[in-house]
DNA sequence: TAGACGATGACCT
DNA sequence: GGTCATCGTCTAG
């Protein structure tokens, strides 16, 4: 995978198919919502406290998955879009399910929408720890490009969810008619695109 | 080595 | 809308 800024992937993200074949059994989801966190100089980013044994794999080469564990019991998935030493990545918060969805509601334990935020779609997914720094262009992790491209004019832009730091950066995405988005409080973006140079 | 904190989610009112 | 569970990671001392 090429580097990228992760603002431009997070929105071409969207509509992607993740597939996963963890524990042997085939599940898969649409990508309906995306974050970017995009450097060093972005104060919500992992990466903005340098090099650390945590945040190592956003540190490195680009098209491979950052896990990271948060709140003492949750995986969160993103993928590395920066070059080698350039902390950027997108996180996936939310899937629309496509295969496997008995397999990630029983793994999930309940819900009607089991992949609607970024922890659920880790457990629905079976991905945890053991994924981070994994190769996204091969099994049992991988993407999938959309059959058709999404459109502009389908994509809404907010500020980012979970967060104190650069929350009304104009850096989350998703489908702006997918029931499956997850549920957070929606944050206006602010008119200013302060991650650019 | 102790203490604070966190890119969350479940549950309750 | 508010509270809390729970623990890896980082920082200060």
């Amino acid at each position: 995978m090429v580097a990228r800024p992760a603002a431009e992937v997070a929105r071409d993200l969207l509509g992607w198919r993740i597939v996963s074949r963890i524990d042997g059994t085939r599940t898969s989801g649409r990508i309906v919502e995306t974050e970017a966190y995009v450097g060093a100089h972005d104060p919500a980013c992992h990466g903005a406290v340098g090099l650390t044994r945590r945040n190592r794999t956003m540190f490195g080469p680009p098209g491979r998955a950052y896990v990271y564990f948060i709140y003492g019991m949750h995986w969160c998935f993103n993928v590395v879009t920066g070059r080698e030493g350039d902390p950027e990545a997108v996180l996936v918060r939310a899937l629309e399910p496509l295969e496997g969805r008995d397999t990630m509601v029983a793994r999930r334990g309940r819900d009607r929408d089991p992949a609607n935020g970024p922890a659920r779609l880790c457990q629905a997914l079976g991905i945890d720890g053991a994924m981070d720094g994994h190769r996204i262009d091969r099994p049992p992790l991988y993407l999938e490009p959309p059959p058709r491209p999404v459109s502009p004019d389908e994509v809404t832009v907010s500020g980012r969810i979970g967060i104190r730091k650069a929350r009304d950066w104009p850096l989350r995405f998703f489908l702006t008619h997918s029931p499956h988005v997850s549920s957070g409080p929606h944050v206006p973006a602010s008119s200013e695109t302060p991650w650019r140079p």
